[in-house]
DNA sequence: AGACGGCTACGCTAAAAAGCGTAGAGGCTT
DNA sequence: AAGCCTCTACGCTTTTTAGCGTAGCCGTCT
């Protein structure tokens, strides 16, 4: 069985070291090289075949971030495995968008990183507990951004429908009268009903819920 | 060093059989107990002291979903590994906001099946392949979605932006006055500010532009 | 045939918002 | 000191909503 390549990127010799150190331990994996900038990184690429690269997001420009994207489009088949003290949601979420295969915290222990590094040849994913954490959170947040979107809006008519997208989209009672061709009292009935329905106080509420429910 | 304790649980007894075949292989894994339900599994946590929990997310009622989320209430150190066919967005997502620390797919083979309980036993998560996939496509979608109500709400100034969140919040002009302890006439004439910088034609358009910039 | 829900519509009144203009007090900047 | 912005406030008019009630027409379901 070959052994798996594996190059570190990190701008911080001691982190180098550091990891280089430890993967020594293990028998399947083998360092190949160490890069100190993005740069560096890309140039390796073109000279060593490379299965993983431990990529620090934070070196200099091109940022971790950069290189990744870069790796990705000209060397898709390499793992990318983010490694960062950066918890931030931003950061992760650009990684991942970069096409980092598995993000890992610097303190990870010996077997996190085995793992990992094993995980993301396999093609699948790891990432590192906290990380994990404020994904879940970020999906979570963002999905209930979208999800009323796709809530059936229940108990309101199709011409009540009609009528609270069109007040959602600032029409007056007599525009919205002329648009569905009917009369003004007819607009102001059904905006009544509305407004006992959905038990809203005034506009404002209306157009609430009409954004809630993706009416708009 | 302890064995990992494992409970597979899944409806289909073939599935059951073979993953206790593939991890019978594996000297620091002990499955204590298979499950068909949801609510074997639930009964099975009061008896026994669990690390990992192999979930199938078909499940007849309850299912794995749900299964996952009562666990997660009554025992959070109990890993969730989510373990399926589906690729599905929806299902990865609820499974996840349930709390699953980690998914799989039924095919995956010995080795991610291992390291994928190892990285969950540690309070990393774990995601095959093309579940990773579905995921950074969903948060790169969502994203998407929730970029444009971060926009900075410029050149209201910060009265405009408090009797704005108030039109909001359904509270008339009167009411806000009192709440800010100012005249009804200084809130129109706010109001007013607000219809002529946003250029929106009532208060319709007020509470569309609040709900984009996250105001409610 | 009768009941019910949805869509239509009218009358009336009060309240609220929109559409103008104006303007002083206070703060900050130039 | 002059200029600009913010917050404050008033007057007046018109339009729009809100808050009641009522009611006919049509289709469906019972």
């Amino acid at each position: 069985m070959e052994k798996i390549r594996v190059v570190i990127a990190d701008d911080h010799k001691i982190i180098r070291v550091g990891l280089n150190a430890i993967l020594q331990l293990e028998n399947d994996i083998d360092v190949i090289a160490e890069a100190e900038s993005g740069t560096d990184v890309i140039a390796l690429m073109k000279t060593h075949v490379v299965d993983v690269i431990l990529m620090d997001i934070d070196m200099g420009a091109p940022s971790g971030i950069e290189t990744t994207h870069t790796i990705k489009s000209d060397f898709p088949d390499i793992k990318v495995l983010a490694l960062t003290q950066h918890e931030e949601r931003d950061y992760i979420l650009k990684m991942l968008e970069a096409g980092a295969n598995g993000y890992l915290l610097k303190n990870c222990g010996r077997d996190e990183l085995r793992a990992a590094i094993h995980a993301v040849v396999n093609g699948d994913s790891y990432f590192s507990n906290s990380v994990s954490a404020t994904l879940l959170k970020a999906i979570t947040e963002l999905k209930g951004n979208l999800k009323p979107a796709s809530k059936s809006n229940s108990d309101l008519t199709q011409r009540e429908t009609e009528v609270l997208q069109l007040i959602a989209q600032e029409y007056s009672n007599a525009e919205i009268a002329e648009k569905l061709f009917i009369s003004v009292r007819t607009v102001d009935t059904h905006r009544r009903n509305l407004l006992d329905k959905l038990q809203a106080k005034n506009t404002a509420g209306l157009v609430k819920y009409a954004i809630e429910k993706g009416l708009v």
